[in-house]
DNA sequence: TCGATCATTCTAGTCTGATCGAATTATCAA
DNA sequence: TTGATAATTCGATCAGACTAGAATGATCGA
């Protein structure tokens, strides 16, 4: 993943309505969310809500799936398990050894 | 940490040029770098850097230590820690086990 | 087709963030 | 104290983000 496709993810995570949504997803798990319910649970305008749900669609957060007259929303599980493997791998793999060493002393 | 907390620090890391910054003094380790360095290596505006800087530092990403005429940086990895487990304990438990059971399937 | 429900798009107002040049503060060497 | 270097703060501009009400599009039951 190129730091501007993470910058771009960690943006989208970077506020708090959209955090909440997200994190509803998440753990709603495979079977989802469906729009009209992240409505009711986060107090949210329906435009506000359709705004923030279209900016994570975009940087790949999660996806969504027509299902009757309902949209169903999913987090991608993939894309979060892509942003940790750059926090750990891009970043912290000097930091990882810093801190066994500090924590070995 | 508190979701808002959490919500402040992905918004810090989601500008392109600040989350370059934060992996240089990821990478950097325990020594750090300079904020001259920094500009150096990044060809950031001094001002514009100084700017980044304390958004990270308010964030809580990163802390300035002055040594002489230098400030030096480091990141703060329990920090990056503390997002790594928001991530994984308040996030992914769930994605985890659906994703090993789709895995197993 | 009509009506009802679900959700998006449009439009607009307000606010915050990114950037950079110029001026300022801080530290040290001589 | 003076001069030099390091870094921040100030001031201004410009673009983009957040929010929400109103209007529109999509889907299905009757």
């Amino acid at each position: 993943m190129k730091i501007d496709d993470v910058a771009t993810k960690f943006e989208a995570l970077g506020n708090p309505t959209r955090l909440k949504i997200y994190r509803a997803l998440v753990r709603a798990g495979e079977a989802g969310t469906p729009v009209g319910r992240l409505q009711e649970r986060l107090k949210i305008a329906p435009s506000t809500l359709s705004h923030h749900l279209k900016t994570l669609v975009t940087a790949g957060l999660i996806r969504q799936v027509r299902e009757a007259t309902t949209l169903n929303c999913h987090a991608n599980y993939d894309v979060m398990r892509g942003l940790m493997d750059f926090m750990v791998a891009e970043c912290c793999a000097d930091a990882v050894e810093s801190k066994d060493t500090k924590s070995a002393a």
